[in-house]
RNA sequence: GCUGGAGUGGCGAAAUGGUAUACGCGCCUGCCUUAGGAGCAGGUGGGGCAACCCGUGGAGGUUCGAGUCCUCUCUCCAGCACCA
């Protein structure tokens, strides 16, 4: 016989008119008898259809806010419409449609649909950024960062979507690409409306440190800050292209200097050529003709204008470096006092830092690569620290200090090295294999020693020196025959052999080693020992050292010293300063697009920008515009707005066109729900210092470095003026996780993997379909989630066992096993709950139902109590049987949480593990209580336990009562 | 490359340092049925007839005891990325 299935179809909607007769969820924000507790979604597009993801947001964040409720909160669960933005203008350009009435007509719509879900929404705050009494505080929150300068219109390099027909931030430009439309954008220089989101980075970082915010959030966060310190350095540049030119001064006749950012001042003296990036305002004026100096300007003029024709992508993509020298000028180095050479590169940012670096190719992986194309001198400064792993220096031991030389002989006949293969046995497998390795003695020449070391030790003497390698090197190791530490200098020679030519070495060097001639092929396969392997890299790579630190070396009065250490001297020396910088960038908030919020500003006859007084708010979004895109805002084809200017400010006075991207709007959302009908603030400062930051917000991770980082900036900027009580807006964030299709793959009508909720809300119910979304997976992570038809159809069969429960219930009293299964639920459903991980929650309700279903009967209390339970998940269901089987007139919804008697959670008896030298050798059942000599005396019974102490009695126990018995024989 | 997160059955996934795989899906066996894509009962990490042994990506370590803590390493996901 099939299971007796309860009629959703019935049920829910008659449970849907019973909230809505009783607005049991119409929150009064200044009731003082309840504990409030801020619950905050981020609110949807008005996009017109309800997908997976909106139940998945909505639904989800419902039952914990149910949960609240029960617990006594004064629950505030508001909903609104982030409803500017481009689907409403795309449909009006396409269709034809007027933007605003297709958004209205698609709220309508959706507000249908969400009523579905069975979420416990307060409507009556409801929020609508596109009408003009959102907008108009919208406008008066712009006019307060304007004033503050906060707010400010410059030109700037911007990224431009030529599909949108607009200008974007940064955070909406992702690989390159537009974040809505996916097309290449391009960096166009425009003069735009920014927020100075940059004057809070350091804030916006380090209040970070006091969130309870999962990890990832904060660190994708603090990525895209982007902080990092280093120093400021000035070059002065020289001009050689005419006698009477070559000391070019600046607007304060001072000599010109060239500012560069860099985080590794240490490696100064490494630094052998400088790099300007292709936008910097030097080279921009120099080809202007402002300081005629350069002798190849026209091949200058060429690089930079091939550079400004490139994407953004194409600038990413193509990693091979290009530049050109800055022929006729010559950098000086701040302490050195040498000439050194100056290029223009586009693989120096011009937006980033000074626009300038100081190239040191030595250290760093770029500058090589550049260095290496254009011949470039690679100077190493910072002695690469080499620790023996196999032999490490040991603590308490002895310093000694050693000069060493390594040295490389390369025979040219064939192309090979001379490699040294260890006699001694004892190494083992880790024999070492390296080049020729001596001491020098005192007095001795570097140089001379290598020769001689290769002389004594392999016997040939026609050899001549071709080159120093050059990195030094330091290593360190324990000489355990002599119980020293030692800390050797080495550095390394290379030489050539002229003729086969050799004299007899001694018997005790013959001893040692076996001398073999090996291709570089092999030497790279064979070499064992660290320092001659990282030596051997650095020779064949041309020489790149890595960009760690050490000691330095070729550093003048600095030369020895802890790189680390030594860094600020080496900047006050050079007369630099400690700066610190930002990958951020100010917020570009200007959109050349219609349906969004009209930037209140007007401008005079001379062209400067006026906010419009605050008498005039809202400043209405004009409606007699030509769509059509154009790269300028459509406002501008409005003969109402230009009227209305002219009306209000007089003649020769102009609107700004654009308007606002709708981050904006969302920005501060949260804080017009506590007075969303208010239309003389913007919210209301009793009810912030009341309910604001927000408990707990819950959202999607895309919006980690937008509106998440925007809106945080927004209230940052509003606390400094006064308009809102703390520094953080949202105490808890949780990211939640995406629905997959069936397949695993991302839903998308092209795959037909797309998951209709009406159709499987009409088959399976609501409470169907809340209960699966909460089971799918933790909601407390990001995760993905394939939506499985069994899984909805399981979940289903779940709900009709529950009411199923409801022909068990009886007038008996409740059992003692009843209380107890229901306390265990009660207490682990609580606490999941709370912290999101509905998954275990429900887990544990089916649990629970298990458990019921074995009983006979069910009291009338224990059936509440688990209807209680249920309330949260199954709003419809459980408010149907608390009416239906337990005759009650009032909503289970605005009962209580159940709470329990601790005792309830205790067991008399539970089985334990039994451990024999941290093995399971058995189980015994046991009361908590039990003592450990009773627990012993139960476990030395088990007769696999005897078995596996056959001295009877353990030496040593470990019992944790309740949990484990471990006994060591 | 840098930063963060994660690797557990056939699958989604559970486990304050204390009996690894709860709960569900799927699968297997049986029952009931004219029938089953329904329902009910039982089983289900691997190896072994068994006692036992092996098992949380891999290698070490700390501990009476490690999925959990530490070191190294591999793989996947996410954020950033020519950011000096």
């Amino acid at each position: 016989m099939a299971r007796e299935s309860y009629n959703h179809s019935e049920i829910e909607p008659w449970a849907q008119k019973k909230w809505d007769d009783g607005k049991i969820y119409e929150v009064d924000l200044t009731d003082q008898s309840k504990e409030p507790y801020y619950l905050l979604n981020e609110f949807p597009y008005p996009s017109g259809d309800l997908h997976v993801g909106h139940w998945y947001a909505f639904a989800i964040t419902d039952i914990f806010a149910r949960f609240k409720r029960m617990q006594g909160k004064n629950l505030l669960f508001p909903i609104g419409f982030d409803a500017f933005g481009l689907p409403a203008e795309n449909a009006a350009i396409k269709r034809g449609l007027d933007p605003k009435k297709w958004t209205y007509e698609n709220m309508d719509v959706m507000r249908t649909q969400m009523r579905t879900m069975g979420g416990s929404f307060d409507w009556s705050k409801e929020v609508v950024t596109c009408s003009p009494e959102y907008y108009k505080w919208t406008q008066w929150l712009f006019s307060r960062l304007y004033e503050h300068e906060l707010a400010e219109r410059k030109e700037a390099p911007v990224k431009w979507c030529p599909h949108d027909q607009t200008v974007l931030a940064n955070e909406q430009v992702v690989d390159g690409k537009c974040e809505r439309c996916g097309h290449e954008v391009e960096e166009r220089i425009l003069t735009q409306w920014f927020f100075s989101i940059t004057k809070y980075a350091d804030r916006l970082l380090t209040d970070l440190e006091g969130l309870p915010w999962k990890e990832e959030i904060k660190s994708a966060q603090r990525e895209w800050i982007g902080k990092s310190e280093g120093a400021k350095l000035a070059f002065t540049l020289s001009f050689k292209k005419n006698p009477s030119d070559n000391d070019w001064r600046d607007e304060d006749g001072k000599p010109a200097q060239l500012a560069v950012f860099t985080t590794r001042p240490d490696t100064l003296f490494g630094v052998t050529y400088l790099v300007l990036a292709p936008e910097h305002p030097w080279v921009t004026a120099a080809l202007d003709g402002e300081h005629d100096v350069l002798t190849n300007e026209s091949a200058v003029r060429a690089y930079v204008e091939e550079t400004k024709k490139k994407t953004e992508l194409e600038r990413m993509e193509n990693k091979e470096k290009t530049g050109v020298a800055l022929e006729g000028i010559m950098a000086i180095h701040p302490l050195t006092k040498e000439e050194i050479p100056v290029y223009v590169a586009d693989y120096v940012l011009g937006s980033y830092g000074t626009g300038a670096v100081m190239a040191v190719p030595a250290h760093d992986e770029r500058d090589f690569e550049f260095a290496k194309k254009f011949d470039l001198p690679i100077k190493p400064v910072v002695s690469m620290t080499v620790i023996n792993e196999h032999n490490p220096p040991v603590e308490g031991k002895p310093n000694t200090k050693r000069n060493v030389i390594h040295a490389i002989l390369r025979n040219p006949a064939d192309d090979t090295y001379l490699v040294g293969f260890l006699k001694d046995e004892s190494w083992g497998d880790r024999k070492p294999v390296n080049f020729v390795i001596g001491g020098v003695d005192q007095g001795e020449d570097w140089a001379e020693a290598a020769a001689r070391e290769i002389r004594e030790e392999t016997g040939y003497t026609d050899i001549v020196l071709e080159q120093e390698v050059g990195l030094p090197i330091n290593a360190y190791f324990y000489q355990a025959q002599k119980e020293v530490n030692r800390d050797s200098d080495v550095r390394t020679f290379v030489f050539t052999l002229k003729s086969d030519e050799k004299e007899e070495t001694d018997a005790e060097e013959k001893s040692k080693h076996d001398f073999k001639w090996l291709t570089a092929d092999e030497v790279t396969a064979q070499l064992n020992v660290p320092s001659d392997q990282i030596i051997w890299r650095f020779y064949q790579s041309g020489g790149f050292a890595t960009g760690e630190h050490g000691r330095l070396v070729n550093s003048g009065d600095f030369t020895g010293r802890d790189s680390n250490e030594a860094m600020w001297d080496i900047v006050a020396a050079a007369g630099g300063e400690r700066t610190i910088n930002f990958r951020l960038r100010d917020w570009l908030v200007s959109r050349q697009r219609y349906w969004g919020c009209p930037i209140p500003v007007v401008y005079d006859p001379e062209g400067n920008a006026h906010l419009i007084p605050s008498e005039h708010l809202p400043w209405l979004l004009p409606e007699d515009v030509d769509f059509t895109p154009s790269g300028v805002s459509p406002l501008a084809t409005s003969e109402e707005l230009k009227d209305r200017v002219t009306g209000i400010f007089g003649e020769g006075w102009t609107p700004e066109y654009d308007t606002l991207d709708t981050f904006v709007d969302s920005s501060w959302y949260f804080m017009r729900y506590l007075a969303p009908n208010d239309d003389t603030q913007f919210s209301n400062a009793d009810l912030m210092k009341k309910w604001l930051p927000v408990n707990r917000y819950s959202g999607g991770s895309e919006h980690t470095t937008m509106h998440l980082l925007y809106s945080r900036f927004f209230y940052k900027a509003m606390y400094d003026l006064a308009l809102v009580p703390t520094a953080e807006p949202f105490y808890e964030r949780f990211n939640r996780g995406l629905i997959m299709g069936p397949d695993g793959q991302k839903m998308s009508k092209s795959k037909g993997n797309v998951i209709n909720p009406d159709e499987v809300v009409a088959k399976f119910g609501a409470d169907a379909v809340r209960t699966y979304l909460s089971f799918i997976g933790p909601y407390n992570e990001p995760g993905n989630y394939p939506w499985k038809p069994e899984g909805i159809e399981a979940m289903r069969r779940f709900l009709d066992r529950c009411y199923a429960l409801r022909t068990k219930v009886s007038d008996t009293p409740a059992t003692e096993e009843e209380q107890k299964a229901l306390a265990k639920a009660a207490l682990k459903i609580g606490t999941d709950i709370e912290r999101f991980k509905l998954n275990t929650a429900v887990s544990a309700l089916m649990i629970l139902v298990n458990a019921l279903e074995d009983a006979a009967e069910i009291s009338k209390d224990g059936f509440g109590t688990f209807l209680r339970l249920l309330a949260p998940f199954a709003p419809h269901l459980a408010d149907h049987l608390y009416s239906e089987i337990l005759k009650s007139e009032d909503s289970i919804h605005t009962q209580d949480w159940p709470t329990f008697d601790e005792r309830l959670l205790s067991e008399d008896m539970v089985i334990i593990g039994v451990q024999v030298a941290g093995k399971r050798r058995g189980e015994v059942s046991i009361s908590p209580s039990a003592s450990e000599e009773e627990a012993v005396l139960a476990a030395l019974s088990d007769a696999n336990v005897q078995k596996a102490m056959p001295n009877g009695q353990p030496s040593r126990v470990i019992y944790i009562p309740g949990k484990i018995l471990n006994l060591i024989p």
